[in-house]
DNA sequence: ACCTGAACACCGTTCAAGT
DNA sequence: ACCTGAACACCGTTCAAGT
């Protein structure tokens, strides 16, 4: 009359818990609630398992957001700089470096609380931006600004997306910004998403930057 | 022999308590401990005062942080519109921008854990923004883009700051990433201060998008 | 009107106890 | 080796009680 209903097989599973779905249920969580809301507890619940459990695989909340960080890297595409000529390699990176931003939007917020730091993954996405940059003849004193000049509009761009977007659309007192109203309208007139056109005019900019070839 | 320190003076005071005087003791906090380590309690106690006293004047905690960044935004330079042509003026108020977040470096985080809303002053900046550019002959539905561009690149930057500053000084696997150390090591010989080197070039290529004069 | 102190629900984390 | 449950110090916030 014992209760044994656990461990209904006699061969003895390994551990229920792994490192990759903890990360996974993580991002899964931060994706659904944001980064804020995702608390050991619901994690611990998502998986089935006490919030203690966790600890027995990651010592402490910020070492597992690093694992999610990392994660996210791996979904960057820096294949494009073995593939494309420098500018549209440049472009496809940054597009794709944003693109993780806007699928796992509520990860941005993780960034700024708990900066990305030197990984694996990420010290090789700054070897593959600089050996391109160092191939087309960027000076070697210059990569690394280029590369934190277009990390921080791709950041900015990530943050922006966070902000309310009717910063403007509650035109209670729009006769006090007049100018900026009119131009919020037209903006709507524009061909193409308009929190992309903000994004494509940057980078349009920021590759200027790079050597002519 | 009862304990009649308190209220030394017969005249009644006003309240202990300000709104302004809270809104800059919670902004001297972050400078000194950070957003995250910005707590009531320590705000109360830096204030002399209970927790509870703080909830007589501010209805919540995101509250007293949108009054943080209303106080913030006051020491953005705006008046530069009006004494200096666009592009120059455009350059200077991106840098008292940027200033202000490296001044108060802990103020970043919290813009990405509450973003920044729409407040009288913010609103100001934009008109003063989107008046220029229109002046400038930049069309409508292109303002409110330059304007999102600029932005991000400025609170990507000040982002960047936050970040380990050693993210491959220990070179302990340069041999990893060779060329990516290269110029880390070269970035040193730079002229100016490599942080603002980045923000700077970044800057002159976003100036780009002001329309020819 | 404004402050205090106790209380509440919720964090991340630790640790003895079990299997 | 790995999980549970109780416990700890700490959050933001509420509220009755005082002045």
């Amino acid at each position: 009359m014992a209760p044994t209903l656990k461990r209904r097989t006699g061969r003895p599973t390994t551990s229920v818990l792994s490192l990759e779905g903890i990360a996974e249920a993580a991002l899964r969580l931060i994706d659904a609630v944001g980064f804020e809301s995702m608390t050991m507890k619901s994690l611990a619940s998502e998986l089935g398992v006490a919030p203690s459990a966790l600890y027995n695989h990651v010592p402490s909340k910020a070492a597992l957001w690093l694992l999610v960080q990392e994660m996210l890297m791996g979904e960057v595409d820096v294949s494009v700089f073995q593939r494309l000529p420098l500018p549209s390699a440049m472009a496809a990176w940054a597009r794709s470096y944003r693109d993780v931003f806007a699928a796992h939007p509520g990860v941005i917020t993780g960034i700024a609380v708990l900066p990305v730091a030197d990984s694996p993954r990420t010290l090789g996405v700054y070897e593959a931006l600089a050996s391109a940059l160092c191939a087309a003849g960027l000076p070697d004193a210059r990569i690394v600004s280029v590369i934190v000049a277009f990390e921080s509009f791709i950041f900015g761009s990530a943050l922006d997306v966070t902000a309310p977007e009717n910063i403007f659309d509650s035109g209670e007192d729009a006769g006090e910004h007049p100018v900026f109203a009119r131009a919020v309208a037209a903006r709507a007139a524009l061909p193409a998403d308009p929190a992309d056109d903000a994004f494509e005019q940057g980078l349009a900019a920021l590759l200027a930057l790079l050597p002519a070839r």
